[in-house]
DNA sequence: GCTTGAATCGGAATAATTCCTAACTAAGAT
DNA sequence: ATCTTAGTTAGGAATTATTCCGATTCAAGC
């Protein structure tokens, strides 16, 4: 769940350049929450990187992540995905991919598949509006998860 | 985004039947939640939902509305869809279908796709866990949203 | 009609996220 | 190097969405 080094260091120079285009600031508390991000593989949601960054910049806000975040996401730098009903989770991989979802914990895991990278829109949804991203979820239940329902129902 | 009377028909039957085979009492409120959900093809999340059903049994409680919709999901009736951040929003609709969602206003609406249906999990995520469903959304901006937008712009 | 466990009510509690505003700071101008 | 200022932050309050809980009600089998 790590992200290779020379990987963090191509997202984090894609950063500075899109943030400065847009006429951001660069300042310590993004550059911080970003790079958080950026090297981790597993999604985490808003209250868990700012535990992290925490460590780093201990009077950092929540509401700094937050507005961070969102503020990434509006550059394209990360995608937000989540469940309904759980908390947002925010990604800093832009590379074409989609997710398996376990609807169980939330836990998500990134899934490669050219097959899905080609889809296009039927071309009925057209009238309904602009289509900028197709993303396919694959949803169910989680090794981990299936292994804990097995084990409850044997205790019955 | 009226759903004909018919097909409303065939949901409500098809919720009783499950309901009383799940050993679910058939209470008023938990008829006329469902019923409100069965008549729209809106994808209503459920302070909408509360609101409407408020008109007919005035003295219902959002916690009921809350229980029994989460309560339908789980017996595979009704299903869960949303957006990141947003509340989440439920759908009676068991048809095999997929979902265009504007990023924008969060309105979604339905896409019927054979393409999408006949979709299958790549090999590698078997061993992720077991899939169940594979949703593919469509990310974009509705018409609606893409004039708002057009609008302002001329505005500068 | 009685019984009883499931379901509901309604307000309090919690969780996630956003708002507010005084203080701070990056970065361009001097 | 310092000044200026518009953008940014801290931190606590506010809001929003959802869940919890204890007292009360009710559907459905007897």
């Amino acid at each position: 769940m790590k992200v290779p080094p020379e990987v963090v260091e191509g997202r984090l120079e894609r950063f500075m350049e899109v943030a400065v285009q847009a006429g951001l600031k660069l300042t310590h508390q993004r550059l911080v929450i970003y790079k958080e991000l950026a090297r981790t593989g597993e999604h985490p949601d808003a209250e868990t990187l700012f535990r992290r960054v925490r460590k780093k910049v201990p009077t950092i806000s929540r509401d700094t992540v937050y507005r961070t975040l969102w503020g990434l996401q509006e550059l394209g730098l990360v995608e937000t995905l989540g469940h309904p009903g759980r908390q947002v989770r925010f990604d800093a991989n832009l590379d074409k991919h989609h997710h398996f979802v376990c609807t169980r914990c939330g836990k998500v895991e990134d899934v490669y598949a050219p097959e899905f990278d080609r889809l296009s829109p039927p071309g009925r949804v057209k009238k309904l509006g602009r289509v900028e991203r197709i993303a396919v979820e694959l949803r169910g239940v989680c090794a981990a998860c299936a292994a804990k329902e097995k084990e409850r129902g044997k205790g019955r």
